[in-house]
DNA sequence: ATTATCTATAGATCTATAGATAATGC
DNA sequence: ATTATCTATAGATCTATAGATAATGC
């Protein structure tokens, strides 16, 4: 049995099954394909993951959330302390990341877990994707940079609106980079003070 | 053999599977799913669609295409002819539909179908959803309303801003058409000519 | 004859378990 | 002894087909 985090090995199947559901979705990824993208045959996953399959997703989620969570404070704590320059920050680093389809996890994937792991996890999806970005907002309000607005609200259409550019490659050339600085840009110009 | 189009009971069968495809997606759907909802045994469900579950899906889709934009070019030709009343009216109706997902379409439907059948739908999704929102922010700049700005990248970013709402709705109270002209309201601004 | 259903079932795929096997650490 | 894999397989679920059955329309 593996001695829970501690192991090297357990850490790496952690990553595989979290880079997999994160781009595909929990019922999109079959423990078969996390055993091949490991090397190893799909029964040999349950030594790893004695407890199953939501288990594993529930596992990997949470952890995610939280190393999520920890860089964008990261992320946003070395910004210059205005919300152009954070968002900018936060933008390029989620489009550095798997995209992680805010609408999918909450419409897919939790309705197929147990009640308890769906309240969970959705309690940990806000605190992690949305209160960082929440804070963000208040406080350039605080400052006098933007109008008053629901920070949620737009914290919603701000990460929306980052991982949409992900989808804007299918039709335009231009950078991921640039999308974000031109969709950033739309976003800051409605947000300001009049 | 039901004969293509006609049958009555026919158009009730693509539009629940329609119905159940656009909300949950292509693989969380399942025959017995849609036989359920229908009333009938899943076996049954093949006189009604004997080339199978790719080829309802296909069908379904390209006729929900069909009438999408349909739909969005009337409401668009009535609306007065300012990019905020047109922006107001699309979103209101996108909000009357079921959520459609435009991530998950590309990014989950999409990659589970035959090559020829990916190109068609992705051509179509771009024709429907897409580009009537293109042609308003285009006559838009023509009239001096806003500054210019990448039509596709910003049709991407309304439309996924006008879904986010249904997201939205479990964090925070207040109505969806309310959310709706916030949102616009951000945007617009943004858009602005200076 | 046509339309619309049904039961029964083949074959594929998926989750999960049981028990064997091999390599390494004491 | 512990760790990490393997083969084999049970049981569930899914797509799809075959063939029977019943009701309606000529």
């Amino acid at each position: 049995m593996p001695e829970g985090g501690q192991s090297q090995a357990h850490e790496h199947v952690l990553l595989v099954a979290g880079r997999l559901f994160r781009e595909r979705g929990y019922m999109a990824v079959t423990m078969r394909d996390i055993a091949d993208a490991l090397g190893i045959r799909q029964a040999s996953l349950y030594y790893h993951a004695p407890a199953g399959k939501e288990q594993l997703f529930v596992e990997v989620t949470e952890q995610g959330f939280i190393r999520h969570r920890q860089e964008l404070e990261q992320i946003i704590a070395v910004s210059e302390k205005t919300i152009a320059a954070q968002f900018r920050a936060v933008a390029l680093w989620l489009l550095s990341q798997p995209p992680l389809d805010f609408t999918r996890f909450f419409r897919s994937d939790l309705p197929a877990l147990s009640e308890q792991h769906r309240y969970r996890l959705a309690d940990l999806a806000h605190i992690a994707w949305l209160a960082p970005i929440e804070q963000i907002i208040m406080e350039a309000y605080e400052r006098g940079e933007i109008r008053l607005v629901n920070q949620k609200t737009m914290a919603v259409s701000f990460i929306t609106n980052v991982e949409a550019i992900h989808d804007m490659q299918r039709y335009v050339t231009i950078s991921k980079e640039v999308l974000a600085q031109d969709v950033i840009d739309v976003l800051l110009d409605g947000l300001r003070r009049r």
